[in-house]
DNA sequence: TAAATATTCAATAGATTAGTTGAATTATAT
DNA sequence: ATATAATTCAACTAATCTATTGAATATTTA
């Protein structure tokens, strides 16, 4: 009997790992940004703000784990996640820390000054008002992230491009936009710039991942 | 823009500290526990086969990560999870570590090495079966778990007293077992007696916190 | 074939952190 | 007051983890 006790033991271990490989900020951020769309390592490092071999470390880390996995194109190395699974389980982890630690609700506070001065828009009404024409939705995420999916009728706008491409935009509807989900705060930025232009604007706080998750459909083309 | 960055990295490592509180086999075991019934220390510690001190060290630290809330009663102190978001956590952890680790699968089938011999019943099959009376569904958790919640239509018959009670179940009927889920040996445990004794048996690998994730309604009485 | 590019590897420093145990302590109930 | 349940403390050991560097590898391009 003491030897079930450590098969079992063996499978709590391996669950742990998985755990362990995703208890750092910086590899969170990386599936962060891998749930948005595959990438290389160069585009990893800058995105987060790390260097290459660092990255490049912390990715080994994951792959062990088993949560990304690569695929050579060219030069470059593309990483994704290994599992759409991967995705839930970490919005459930978001999620839990979300509703339990209210320092989570100061930090994005602080990180996203401005969150509370938009109008928030929820999935349903914005169904809505898309089929009746009232609102237009952006997507501000970098092109990239765009091509690899993104809410049906939503038209891509990169918030670097947004100064210029706003003129094209039909100024008689408000202008929903979104971008990486709730902890993302390019889609603030992007209503600061409509904004001051006189648009009429409303945050939607979903993104492409945590729509997918909600059972919606997601767009390619 | 780099006080922005500070935060960025402030919320990452919030949520790394959750995943950090779950980065460690004992306190998987603990959240396992706890996912099908609330305890006290001591029981815990029973269950899980390690030291009362320990136990409660541990307990702490999923405390401070408010993963688990205390209430007291009496002399005892009732740990109980903070949520039910944390078992959907729980359950998305163990569900990547399953897929994409096969070190699990190997695991299991050593911690379970009766598991391939007995016929398994899905959700679907199941449930027919209930409503057309064909098999009989029984809980071989401890009685306190089943009284936490169970599936509806479900005997309590805990591993412990099945010998005494197999004899009140009806015999001309299927017997089916279940426990807390797929990473339970118990309604292994049960199966192998009752099919000793002539019984035709089923296991289901989905425990209570699964069915109760699938969106199906649990029992209280 | 050689050069250029992207990524990984190996080795290291340095700090921090984690897990366990037994004894002491606190809190509650009788 | 005494017994019970749980927590905390002190102490020890061990281990892990991150970030950094320069060298090495693999693939494409010239």
């Amino acid at each position: 009997m003491t030897e079930k006790r450590q098969y079992k033991q063996r499978l709590y271990t391996l669950f742990a790992a998985v755990s362990q490989a995703l208890a750092n900020p910086h590899r969170l951020e990386l599936i962060d940004l891998l749930a948005q769309a595959p990438r290389t390592v160069e585009d990893l490092a800058r995105e987060a703000d790390m260097s290459l071999a660092n990255t490049s470390q912390h990715l080994q880390r994951l792959k062990q784990a088993r949560l990304v996995e690569t695929q050579r194109d060219g030069t470059f190395i593309i990483y994704r996640l290994a599992n759409p699974t991967v995705s839930d389980l970490w919005l459930a982890l978001r999620s839990v820390a979300g509703q339990q630690l209210a320092e989570v609700e100061q930090a994005l506070d602080a990180y996203r000054t401005r969150r509370h001065e938009f109008k928030q828009i929820t999935v349903q009404e914005l169904q809505e008002r898309l089929q009746t024409g009232e609102v237009i939705l952006i997507d501000v995420r970098p092109a990239t992230e765009y091509r690899n999916g993104h809410l049906p009728g939503a038209l891509s706008m990169p918030l670097s491009e947004i100064q210029q491409m706003m003129a094209a935009l039909p100024d008689d509807r408000m202008v929903v936009a979104y971008c990486r989900g709730p902890y993302c705060v390019m889609a603030d930025q992007a209503l600061e710039i409509l904004a001051e232009n006189g648009r009429k604007v409303a945050r939607l706080e979903e993104g492409v991942v945590e729509w997918q998750q909600a059972g919606y459909p997601v767009s390619y083309h």
